[in-house]
DNA sequence: ATGTGC
């Protein structure tokens, strides 16, 4: 199977065109790194999806997800692919820094760890912020600008915590406002609004995660990092960060599953469906618009989402230590948003992966037990070969099963092994299970992915982040 | 990822 892939560079390669595929794939990774087989079968059969613009492309972190893999790239002009966006829309990161030393953060950190933990629910099936429809609404379709009127309980506790740029700043590193406007409340099932309405301000399970560690090395200060003088940056300063990776929960999935399956089925009627997941919508059909509404309040029920784990987090340390953390930015990894492309605009999906175009910030988290990176995006070299697209993470190696064992049987990740693995950070999760699934083996190495993203011109190392404090649903 | 698994 590997030998479908062509190198037409030291990290990128080129499934070519053949059967019933429509447009080539170009897979970026590194030479020593195999895609597992299941994922470059999803990957061919995305590319087999009739009206994409030019071709597709595969992160580095690839691997198998549902209908296309997580790592991949579509754009089209014609159809919205509503497994190329994937379940949990606007799944993302946001990073925040505090301008104190991790140190005196450490000195903390039982009383921190347990404080975010107590108001911050983690894990499958939590709680948190009790909303009506209308609110929820307005958190859809106004997104962060919903609290200049909002006078609600819930949200008057929070709202000194929000930075008053997050309401108009965008935020994410995109062009496109962080709030989307195509925002459709109309659009979003009565099943969807049911699990939406409690679940604001919960962090969720799986590879979620509430971060805090300190900037270990500084490569690049240049482009959006401009904005903070370079000597926030210092290394030997050990500056904390934060970073909170969540996304729009059981809302998100639940109209993510609206749409997969009407879009499943309408193009199996047709015979034109690559695989079970990969249904799409065509633009003349309602479902298109229906589609790209109740995305975008997902979306921005996720961004809501994030800031107000931020502002939960922001109120904690200044009141155990004082201090503030500035909102860097926050990140989307899975959405579709219209971009240009010299004179043309099409619909960008990317499922797994960020938009990196000159100057922008990249955020690469490894996994529980290993380093993350900030970048910043390249001039990409390779004529929009990606379509200024880069990884989000490391990607899985192992899948979850596999990691923690089924029906009684162990998997391949001993306790022992785990505990190993995460010395020198303290840590709380939901469950043993859940740590096992995320333990750092279950994860490509980072510092290959985000060598493959520099040498293949996408986007350079700017900060090295270690982490010392990690929750986990 | 998900009120998780034919």
């Amino acid at each position: 199977m590997t030998s479908l892939l062509e190198k037409i560079h030291d990290y990128i390669f080129r499934v070519k065109r053949t059967s019933s595929m429509k447009v080539d794939a170009y897979v970026v990774k590194h030479p020593t790194m195999s895609i597992e087989l299941d994922a470059l079968k999803q990957l061919i059969d995305t590319a087999s999806l009739p009206h994409i613009f030019k071709h597709i492309v595969s992160t580095p972190d690839i691997h198998k997800g549902f209908g296309c893999p997580i790592g991949t790239v579509i754009a089209s002009k014609q159809i919205v692919v509503p497994a190329a966006v994937g379940y949990d829309i606007n799944c993302g990161v946001r990073l925040m820094l505090l301008p104190l030393p991790i140190k005196e953060v450490e000195k903390r950190s039982e009383t921190l760890l347990s404080r975010i933990w107590r108001e911050i629910p983690a894990g499958e099936g939590e709680e948190n912020i009790q909303v009506d429809e209308f609110t929820l609404k307005e958190v859809c379709e106004k997104g962060l600008r919903f609290s200049s009127y909002s006078s609600t309980s819930w949200f008057k506790k929070y709202t000194s915590f929000i930075e008053p740029e997050e309401l108009d700043w965008r935020v994410d590193a995109d062009e496109s406002s962080s709030t989307l406007s195509a925002a459709d409340f109309k659009r979003v099932s009565y099943r969807a609004i049911e699990r939406g309405s409690s679940q604001l301000a919960t962090l969720g399970g799986g590879n979620h995660f509430i971060e805090i560690g300190y900037i270990k090395e500084v490569f690049n200060i240049s482009g959006d990092l401009k904005r903070w003088a370079s000597e926030f940056f210092t290394p030997e300063k050990e500056l904390t960060y934060i970073m909170i990776h969540s996304g729009s929960r059981g809302f998100g999935h639940q109209i993510g599953d609206d749409y997969m399956k009407p879009a499943k089925s309408m193009r199996k009627r047709e015979g034109i469906l690559p695989n079970q997941g990969l249904g799409f919508f065509y633009k003349s059909e309602d479902w298109y618009e229906a589609y790209l509404g109740a995305m975008a309040c997902a979306a921005n029920f996720a961004y809501v989402n994030r800031a107000l784990m931020g502002a939960i987090i922001r109120k904690i340390f200044v009141e155990t230590l004082g201090v503030e953390p500035i909102l860097v930015r926050d990140i989307s990894h899975n959405i579709a948003r219209f971009e240009k492309f010299g004179k043309q605009t099409v619909l960008v999906h990317r499922k797994g992966a960020v938009s990196a175009r000159k100057g922008k910030i990249v955020l690469l988290p490894g996994s529980m037990g290993t380093n993350s990176f900030v970048l910043l995006g390249e001039e990409e070299k390779h004529a929009s070969l990606t379509f200024f697209s880069s990884a989000h993470g490391a990607g899985r190696v192992m899948g979850r099963r596999e990691a923690a064992g089924k029906r009684g049987r162990p998997g391949k990740v001993s306790w022992e092994e785990f505990e190993k693995s995460m010395e020198g950070i303290k840590w709380k999760t939901k469950s043993k299970r859940s740590a096992l699934e995320e333990a750092p083996m279950c994860y490509k190495d980072v510092n290959l992915v985000v060598e493959t993203t520099e040498k293949a011109g996408i986007a350079s190392r700017a900060l090295e982040l270690k982490p010392k404090l990690v929750i986990k649903g």
